[in-house]
Formats: C-alpha cells, sequence, structure tokens
DNA sequence: TGAGTCATTGACTTTCGGTCAGTAATTTTG
DNA sequence: CAAAATTACTGACCGAAAGTCAATGACTCA
C-alpha cells in the first residue's frame, strides 16, 4: 500500500471514528457534517470524497456492527441451534446496549429508510437477515434438531421480528430496561415455546 | 364556537389532511413545510401557529390512527381475551396497511426519535401501549380467563415488541408481505404459543 | 361603528447538505 | 532528480428548507 493510500485510509476511518462519538453522545436529529469534518481535522468537502450523502457513513457505522456479530456467529459452527439462536440475540443485544440508545436508534431510522435501506449491503438488510436465519434453521433439519416440516419461513419472520420489536421497544422506552435482560427472557421463554412443537 | 375558532379549525386540519396526502405518497424524506402550506392555500408562518417544528404535525397524525384503533378496542369490553387480542393486533395491521408504507415508517421513525416520542401523548408512547395491554390481560385475569400468576408485564413485553417487530420488518421489507397476513400467522401461531400455559 | 383581539401573511434570517474549481501532496515517468 | 501526472484535499459558494417576526387584515364585542 502506497503512503497516498494509507492516508486516504485513515482519513476515512477518522471520519467513521468521530460520527459515532457524535452519534452516541448527541443522537442523528443533531449530527451535521461540518461538525464532523471540524472534530476530524479535515474540511467539508473531504468527507463527500468517501461518502455520499450523511446516512452513508451512518449506514456504514451500523453495517459494520453487523459484521461483528455475524463474525462470531460464524466461529461456532457446530454448536447446536438453542444455542446459536442465543448467541445470535445476546450479540445483538449487547452490541445496542453497548453502542448506546442512540446508535440503537439509528440503526432502526437506517434501517427502514429507504434512502440507505436498499444498498445496506449487497442485498438488503431485510433479505440478510433472512438468510443469516434460514440458514442456521436449514442446518438445524440436516442436523436432525429440528423436523423436517419445520415452516423455517414462518420462524425466520417471527424471530426477526422479535428482534427488530425488541430493539424497537428499547428505544421507545428511552432504555427503561436493560436489553440483555429482555433477551434472556426471549430465549428462556418465547423462544422455547416457539420452536419446542419442531425440536426433536 | 365562533367564526373565528371554526376557521382557526379548519386551517388545522387542512394542514393535518395535506400532510397526510404528502407524507403517504412522497414519504417523510420529502415533506417539507413550504409544499404543506403551499397545498393547504396558506402562508408559511401559519403552520408554525399551529404546529412547534415539522415533526409535530406527524406525531398527531400518527396520534390520530392511534386513537382509532383505541376507539374500536374500547368499543368490545365483553370479548374474551384472544379476541380482543387478535382485534387490537388486526387494527393495527390494517391502519398500517390502509395507510402505507410511508406512514408506517413515520410512525416507527416518530416513535423512536427522542425529538416528537417523549410527548407523544400526556405519557409517553410506550407507557401508553404498556398499560392499554396490562389492562387487557389483566382483566382476562379478572374474567378468570387467565391463570392469576400469568407474568402479565413479560407478556406485554412480548406481545408489544412483536407488534413493532411486526411493523419494523414490514418497512425494512420494502413491503413484500401483507402485514394482515402475518398478523394472522402472529395470531394464529405465536399468541397460542405464548398464552396457551396460562389460558384457563 | 370603532377599539381590541387574534389568525394570517410572506419577506427575511439562519442553518446545513452538498458542489466544484483550485491547491497541495504524492507518485510516476523520462 | 526534475517535470508531469495523479489524486487527496480544501473551503468558498450555492440552494433548499426550517423557522421568525413585524405588519396586515379579518373577526368580535361593547
Amino acid at each position: 500500500m502506497t503512503k497516498r493510500q494509507e492516508n486516504a485510509l485513515k482519513t476515512r476511518q477518522k471520519l467513521i471514528d468521530t460520527t459515532e462519538d457524535l452519534l452516541k453522545t448527541n443522537g442523528f436529529n443533531a449530527l451535521c457534517v461540518e461538525d464532523i469534518t471540524k472534530s476530524a481535522g479535515v474540511a467539508k468537502g473531504t468527507f463527500y470524497v468517501y461518502f455520499e450523502h450523511k446516512e452513508d457513513i451512518v449506514a456504514e457505522i451500523c453495517r459494520g456492527y453487523f459484521k461483528q456479530i455475524e463474525y462470531k456467529l460464524n466461529e461456532m459452527t457446530d454448536s447446536d441451534l438453542i444455542e446459536k439462536l442465543s448467541v445470535y440475540f445476546d450479540n445483538f443485544m449487547k452490541a445496542v446496549e453497548l453502542y448506546g440508545i442512540n446508535i440503537c436508534r439509528e440503526w432502526i431510522r437506517s434501517t427502514i429508510d429507504p434512502k440507505t435501506a436498499p444498498d445496506y449491503t449487497d442485498m438488503s438488510k431485510w433479505q440478510y437477515d433472512i438468510n443469516m436465519l434460514t440458514n442456521i434453521l436449514n442446518n438445524a433439519i440436516e442436523n436432525r434438531e429440528l423436523k423436517k416440516d419445520t415452516p423455517v419461513e414462518l420462524l425466520t419472520h417471527l424471530i426477526i421480528s422479535q428482534l427488530y420489536g425488541m430493539m424497537t421497544c428499547w428505544c421507545m422506552s428511552d432504555g427503561v430496561f436493560e436489553p440483555k435482560d429482555w433477551t434472556k427472557k426471549f430465549a428462556d421463554f418465547q423462544l422455547t415455546a416457539i420452536l419446542s412443537e419442531y425440536l426433536i
């Protein structure tokens, strides 16, 4: 890598880090590009070299969190279904709690905003989540943890909607409860209720 | 009511109706106050007589939908639990489908946005929803439809998060499925799974 | 009918996202 | 090693849209 490329990468990363800090403390409403670039020590124009628009950098940040969860999940290929799903939920909510409520708000906002959602990854965020969970469930069927006639699509939808529901509720309630506790509630109670009929 | 008060009310309503139309067709991103006032046939300043800021009028619109659902629910006091909950879900999702995906997006956005959420009603939207469902469940306990040891708070959280989860997923997926179908799925499958342990 | 009240107006300010022609730092070429 | 080429970076500028406010005029009431 040449020095030029290295510097460019550093500048880009500096912008991302700065934005993350500002988002955590002030939320998306108060986020403005001039603040970002001033804090990052670059000119406003530089921002638009690396990101198409303001929403773009936020989507990038959320994408980063998501990749981390995905990575952890890929590391545990031989665990059983319930364990995998627990990890999935757990990491999701841990991330959400760690990064704070403003980031969580932004996660949801950017997910439902047509301006950022479509190119969230190579496919839509929705399709990505669906695929991820479908794989987990199909794997469980292959491993004879789940019955063959398990309604994978239905379960996938229910689980994902529960996950996003929890996040949305957390933001709505302005953070009155601990997301981790809720995940535990869900894993212990509802996940079992949903799956029990189909577990072998 | 004097003619002056009547006119003021009409102006306010005209602004709301116009905003609703614009929201449905173009979404929140494209919504601007000048378009609203131009379409409503008033000056820009008039808008700020009736609403503090742009987000304010949208919250008002969403509040309107919510009141309608609440009204329907209050009309059926003597129905049984499952029926009540079905109506709750059904009306929610029917409303969402009727008003369109952009309104639904706005519903969620305004709910998680601290700028509009806190004064959504006299209490927070979150508290309002919680109370409403808690009442339904407590009533069911009184009517001996549910066991006394039913974990009302847990169930309330799960049901609400499922509801908001469905809406969020619908927006995420850019409307690939029918919300009504999903409600049915939920009512038939998950609601029973969640409640079965506690139904008498 | 005239004084007082209050809804309405639209020009104005401010803020902020986004652009672009020019500059400076780095790399390549001869 | 110096000139040419490339490309990261700059910041003044633009336009759009949020929000303000002093002036206007429609309505009310004594």
